[in-house]
DNA sequence: ATAAGTCTGTTGGAAATCCAACAAAAAGAG
DNA sequence: CTCTTTTTGTTGGATTTCCAACAGACTTAT
């Protein structure tokens, strides 16, 4: 455990956490470090867990397969990231998706029950850890809530407003740069990217905005 | 705050917590009891906020206005439920939504970060409230996530698919039932209803599948 | 049973998206 | 700087959705 030490402190979760209790908070949580080869099966959709893991080496990725068979990718999560984190604090019964190392990977796993209850000796930091978790879902949810508003307008001209609107809004201006490139805006938006280059340029033409590259500005 | 027992007793975030117990948990959390007059803002966008509602008697709405100032309804927020949690665990600066009553309204207030602490008493339910309050912003979590795997598909047909895949495997089996009627279900696959309705006809006669009202098969 | 109202399915034309292919511009490598 | 690669913008035809209007089925109230 001891080697991961430097990527552990930077893991959102453990945020304010100073980096000499690290590792008896481990113990307090009773972590487990395990290896895994690459393309094992992590988690198995249909089973049923009560541990998220958090990647300290290699990646894995979090598949889907639906009633026909089709395989899709959800989500690929790197070192310092946490995965299953939803479905382990939500208790489901049955996990919905799989988890596959796609590489030669080093987890710890922790028990979120662990995290609710206060440990035997109250340790100063559980509440940081509580206060920790608590946040990034909630930052998750309003993430993915923004991304439902944002997806669910009918038009790529009304999907591009409402994003960029957004945007503005965070950065207090309405001038401000996007962080993705177009086709990743496109893929993010959930349309084609040609057609949305399209619409981008006719809402110059339009003056409603201007851009250059990734920096906007709102007429 | 006594008279809304019957109704705390049902809020989700209390779930496990014996009624016997609920006011001094209240206490505890130094909830705040408010009343508000129909139209009334509960939270203006733009400010910051610590504590989360919870609706005890009448309807509060969310409202979003974006930068050209088109205001659009993202919820309606009854009895027993609550509201503006996720910001608020979030500690998110500048909220990005305003809250109003939409009628006469009895609202409890909770701060966030008294659910995160322990109490000083370290009374026992409260690592079961927080227990809760992880139970929920995850549960959350997972279904907006699902919805964005529905919504994200291009065609209908494949939002179609998706959703009732997505159905079949919850139930345990291609016989299952929907919650929704045939608008609703539109409204959260965001596609036109009868468009819907027309795709839905053509997969049964593509022996894809059999509906009767609310009630699905996939074959 | 009748009537009114709601929900669901059907259809055709208008509008928007998707797709593929290509052109132009920008970024990176040698 | 030149060449190569990647990203972005443009265009036209095929596909899909949207919209509006309507008909039939089902529900509810009287």
């Amino acid at each position: 455990m001891k080697k991961y030490l430097e990527i552990l402190k930077k893991v959102n979760l453990f945020k304010g956490i100073e980096e000499s209790n690290l590792l008896s908070l481990m113990s307090c949580l009773s972590g487990k470090l395990m290896h895994y080869e690459k393309n094992q099966t992590v988690f198995m959709s249909g089973e049923t867990i009560n541990s998220f893991g958090i990647v300290l080496s290699g990646q894995v990725q979090i598949v889907q397969e639906d009633y026909y068979g089709n395989r899709s990718i959800l989500a690929n999560i790197g070192v310092g990231n946490l995965f299953a984190e939803s479905f382990a604090c939500a208790q489901i019964e049955m996990l919905p998706v799989s988890v596959i190392a796609t590489t030669e990977s080093e987890l710890l796993f922790i028990d979120c029950r662990k995290i609710a209850n206060p440990c035997a000796t109250a340790c100063s930091f559980h509440s940081q850890l509580i206060q920790n978790l608590l946040h990034i879902t909630a930052m998750k949810n309003i993430s993915l809530t923004q991304k439902i508003e944002f997806i669910s307008k009918r038009t790529t001209r009304e999907k591009l407003i409402a994003y960029l609107s957004a945007e503005a809004q965070k950065a207090g201006s309405n001038c401000f740069c996007i962080p993705f490139s177009r086709q990743e805006l496109a893929d993010y938006l959930s349309v084609d990217r040609s057609a949305m280059s399209a619409e981008l340029s006719k809402l110059r033409n339009e003056g409603i905005l201007k851009y250059k590259k990734n920096n906007f500005e709102l007429l």
